[in-house]
RNA sequence: GGAGAGGUGGCAGAGUGGUUGAAUGCGGCGGUCUCGAAAACCGUUGUGCGUUUGCGCGUACCGGGGGUUCGAAUCCCCCCCUCUCCGCCA
C-alpha cells in the first residue's frame, strides 16, 4: 500500500507509474474524498473535545454536590451529531482504503519500461547450455522412463496440474529441499516452518488480497487460504510489530508447499512439472532498514544464484520490466535456468524488493536507536529455489546418452546415489 | 463436539461509571554512586491520526463491533480469540 499522503502529493507520479505498469485505475473522487475526510475529522474531533471538557465539568460539579443539568442538557444532542459525522467519516475512510489497496507499488527508477516479458533485460549469465550429441528429452519423458514421475495417477488422485513423485524422484525432491535449506541457513537465514493455511489479513498484508483472490485456493466454509508462496506467512511473522533497529536485517528461509489456481494460464505448460497447482519451494524473506534494501536485494539474488552454481545449472538473470513486474514489487530480478528439453531459459526464482509497500499493509515497523518515531521496514523475498523446476532442470541438463541422469556432486550426500538409472 | 475460565501498556498484574493512557512490580532508557560493575536510589518509558515552522495541542485506542449515558477499561448485546478439563484424534 502506498502512503496516502504520498499519493495526495504525488498524483502525477502515481499515474505515471500506473501507465508504465499498464494498469487502469480511476482516481475519480479520490482527491475530493480525501479532502472531505480531513474536513470531517477536524469537525468531529472538535465536537469530541467539547464533549470531553463539559463532561469533566459535570463530574466536578457533581462531586461538589452542585447542579449540572445545564451542562448535561447542552451535551444532549452532541453525541448524536458525533455519531452521524463518524459514520460519514468511516465511509470516506473505507473508500480511501479500498482505493489504496488496489494501487500497485511505485517502481524503482532502474526498472526498464516495457509492456511484457520481452522487454525484460538480461543482466547476467552463468554457465553455458550443455552440448548434447543426442536429442535431449523433456523431463516428463525422462521421468516416465525411470518411473519417478507419474502424472496419470496424480490426475486420478487430484486432477490436472498435479504430480506424483516416486522412488528416486521423491528422493530428489527431498534432497533438493534439504540442500537448499542447509545452503540458506549457512548464509545466515533462520529456518522456519510456517502455517500453510493463512487468514485473509495475512494475504492482504503481502498484497495477494484483495486484488488477486481468483489466483488463490480458499478452504470452503472458512476464511483460510492455501498459501501461494511462503512469502505470505513468513513476511507476516512480524505483522503489527515494532522491531528494534539492531534486529535488522532479519533473514528467514522456509520450505513450504505452494498452491496456485493458475486461473489465467489455460493451455500454458500443460505437460510436466513446470506449472502445478501444488509445488514445493524454499523461500527467502528479508526485513531490512530502508537504506539497505537495494543492497540486500543484490545479496538475496546472489544467494539464489549460488544455489544454481553449486548445482552446476546454467542460468541467466533478468530484471523485470514495468509491464511484467508484480503488483507489490518495486524491483524484481528473475533467475531463469536453462532447460535443454524446451531449448530455453525458464524462471526458477523471483527476487523482489517491496520497499515499504508490504510493511505498510502489514504494519511492520522499526525504531531507530535513540529515535522516538517509528518507520516502516523494507521487505524482500526470493525463491531459493522452486524445487519442482530445479528437478526439471537437473533431469534435463544432466541426462546422458544412455538415458541415465547424473546427480550433481552437492546433492549426492542427500540423495545417497550418484545417478538415476 | 461438551463444560468452565479469561482477553488491560514490552511482560506480569490492579482497576466495576467521572483528569485512568490507565496503580504496582519486572524489563528498557537516562542519571547519582563506583576505578569499573553489581546493588541501591532518583527520573523517564505506548501507538495511530489531525494540527502546528517548532515547543506543543487535540483526538482515538484496555480482543473486535454495536448500545446505554453529559461521561465507559468499567454497565448491556453480538462476534472473535486464548487457556483448562472431558470427548475425539496424527
Amino acid at each position: 500500500m502506498l502512503d496516502i499522503k504520498f499519493v495526495r502529493e504525488n498524483v502525477d507520479a502515481v499515474k505515471e507509474t500506473l501507465k508504465k505498469r499498464g494498469v487502469e485505475l480511476s482516481f475519480d473522487g479520490f482527491l475530493g474524498s480525501e479532502q472531505k475526510r480531513r474536513e470531517i475529522l477536524l469537525e468531529v474531533e472538535d465536537l469530541r473535545n467539547r464533549r470531553n471538557v463539559v463532561s469533566r465539568e459535570v463530574g466536578a460539579l457533581k462531586k461538589d454536590g452542585r447542579d449540572a443539568s445545564a451542562q448535561m442538557d447542552e451535551m444532549k444532542g452532541v453525541g448524536e451529531k458525533i455519531k452521524a459525522l463518524d459514520e460519514e467519516l468511516k465511509l470516506h475512510e473505507q473508500q480511501m482504503q479500498d482505493f489504496l489497496l488496489n494501487v500497485p507499488n511505485m517502481l524503482n527508477e532502474s526498472v526498464p519500461v516495457g509492456a511484457d516479458e520481452d522487454a525484460n533485460i538480461e543482466i547476467r549469465k552463468w554457465g553455458e547450455p550443455g552440448e548434447f550429441d543426442f536429442k535431449p528429452l523433456n523431463h516428463w519423458d525422462i521421468g516416465e522412463r525411470h518411473d519417478i514421475i507419474d502424472f496419470e495417477r496424480a490426475t486420478k488422485i487430484a486432477g490436472s496440474r498435479f504430480s506424483l513423485l516416486k522412488g528416486a524422484g521423491a528422493r530428489l525432491e527431498r534432497a533438493l529441499m534439504n540442500f537448499m535449506l542447509d545452503h540458506n541457513t549457512e548464509a545466515g537465514y533462520i529456518e522456519v516452518f510456517p502455517p500453510i493455511l493463512v487468514n485473509r489479513e495475512a494475504m492482504t498484508g503481502t498484497g495477494q488480497l484483495p486484488k488477486f483472490e481468483e489466483d488463490l485456493f480458499r478452504v470452503a466454509d472458512s476464511d483460510f487460504f492455501l498459501i501461494p508462496t511462503a512469502e505470505v506467512p513468513v513476511t507476516n511473522i512480524h505483522a503489527g510489530e515494532i522491531l528494534k533497529e539492531d534486529q535488522l536485517p532479519l533473514y528467514y528461509t522456509a520450505y513450504t508447499p505452494c498452491f496456485r489456481r493458475e486461473a489465467g494460464s489455460h493451455g500454458k505448460d500443460t505437460r510436466g512439472l513446470i506449472r502445478q497447482h501444488q509445488f514445493n519451494k524454499v523461500e527467502m524473506v528479508k526485513f531490512t532498514r530502508p537504506e539497505d534494501s537495494f543492497d540486500e536485494l543484490e545479496k538475496l539474488t546472489a544467494n539464489a544464484e549460488d544455489i544454481l552454481q553449486q548445482l552446476g545449472l546454467p542460468y541467466r538473470t533478468v530484471v523485470l520490466c514495468s509491464g511484467d513486474i508484480g503488483f507489490s514489487a518495486s524491483k524484481t530480478y528473475d533467475i531463469e535456468v536453462w532447460l535443454p528439453g524446451q531449448g530455453k531459459y525458464r524462471e526458477i526464482s523471483s527476487c523482489s524488493n517491496f520497499e515499504d509497500f508490504q510493511a505498510r499493509r502489514a504494519g511492520i515497523r522499526f525504531k531507530r536507536e535513540g529515535q522516538k518515531k517509528t518507520e516502516f521496514v523494507h521487505t524482500l523475498n526470493g525463491s531459493g529455489l522452486a524445487i519442482g523446476r530445479t528437478m526439471v532442470a537437473i533431469l534435463e541438463n544432466f541426462q546422458q546418452a544412455d538415458g541415465s541422469v547424473v546427480i550433481p556432486e552437492v546433492l549426492r550426500p542427500y540423495m545417497g546415489m550418484d545417478q538415476i538409472g
